[in-house]
DNA sequence: GAATAATGACAATCTAATTGTCATATTAGG
DNA sequence: CCTAATATGACAATTAGATTGTCATTATTC
């Protein structure tokens, strides 16, 4: 018998929605000069800081098109932010790694949002913070363990 | 001396992103068959159960342009899942509020969500989700109430 | 070695949302 | 009470992130 209400599940859910936008909108002012698209920005955040996948690797990783991601990376290739290394694993489909330009400008962007992190949890209980963490996390593991 | 890390902080932030996406592809599911978009959706919970705002009032509550939902509520009054009531503090801008059918309509969509969200938290400490629901609606209040 | 699957590239489309504009209605100030 | 400033609704064009569909080519598997 689990004593929280289904409501009080439910708000978590629809918090997230809400802060998701916040967040997005808040992130997206931080970074935007240094002409990064919150598409860069997820592909970045995958590959920080020494990881190295395929194009069709990141876009399961990411929930999205591997389409989508290809774009994204193309761009980014052509930015000189991410590089192809050969792939062990197959020849063709290169595996895409972090630059260190890239490295740099993603500690850039980390940077910034720890900034505004610490100022958005000041204060909070530490206990908390780290409850609502591992909460969060199991969420995140059952749904993406359980792709429907 | 709060003793999170910055890093634990952050981590939180960064669930919140991925969680909505999944949490969103999750809940389109949903909802597609009932022809209800994200966007009507957010206004449709806006105005339950007995919510009555008016179109701008919904746009700073969502946080986009009146203009955007001023189109999702002229979609949603189509249907006839929203009506127009005379506002006593605003001749022409119309209180929008649900109607008996939307009214429903938003319950089918919140008993589909209830039955996800009872198996996604199911089994996780009642004091968990309580402390998570606690932080996550304190990082919206801060965000919300600062509205850069 | 042939059949099947995966990859990269490209085009078209979609949705949520934005910005900009306009006419009109409403409110607030003098 | 009248005017100036503001708010509203409607509409158009555009943007960003993403999807679906398609195709040629390259890999992998049987």
């Amino acid at each position: 018998m689990t004593s929280f209400t289904n409501s009080e599940a439910y708000q978590v859910i629809w918090h997230i929605r809400r802060l998701f936008r916040l967040l997005a909108a808040r992130s997206d002012e931080h970074i935007s000069d240094l002409g990064v698209t919150s598409a860069d920005r997820a592909v970045l955040e995958f590959l920080y800081p020494e990881h190295a996948f395929t194009v069709p690797e990141l876009a399961v990783r990411y929930r999205v098109t591997r389409q989508h991601v290809q774009v994204t990376v193309n761009r980014l290739l052509k930015r000189g932010l991410v590089e192809q290394r050969p792939n062990p694993r197959h020849l063709r489909s290169k595996l895409i790694r972090l630059t260190s330009r890239g490295r740099k400008l993603f500690e850039t962007i980390l940077g910034r949002d720890q900034e505004a992190v610490t100022a958005l949890f000041g204060g909070l209980p530490a206990g908390c913070v780290e409850t609502t963490h591992n909460t969060l996390r199991t969420l995140l593991e059952r749904l993406e363990g359980d792709p429907q």
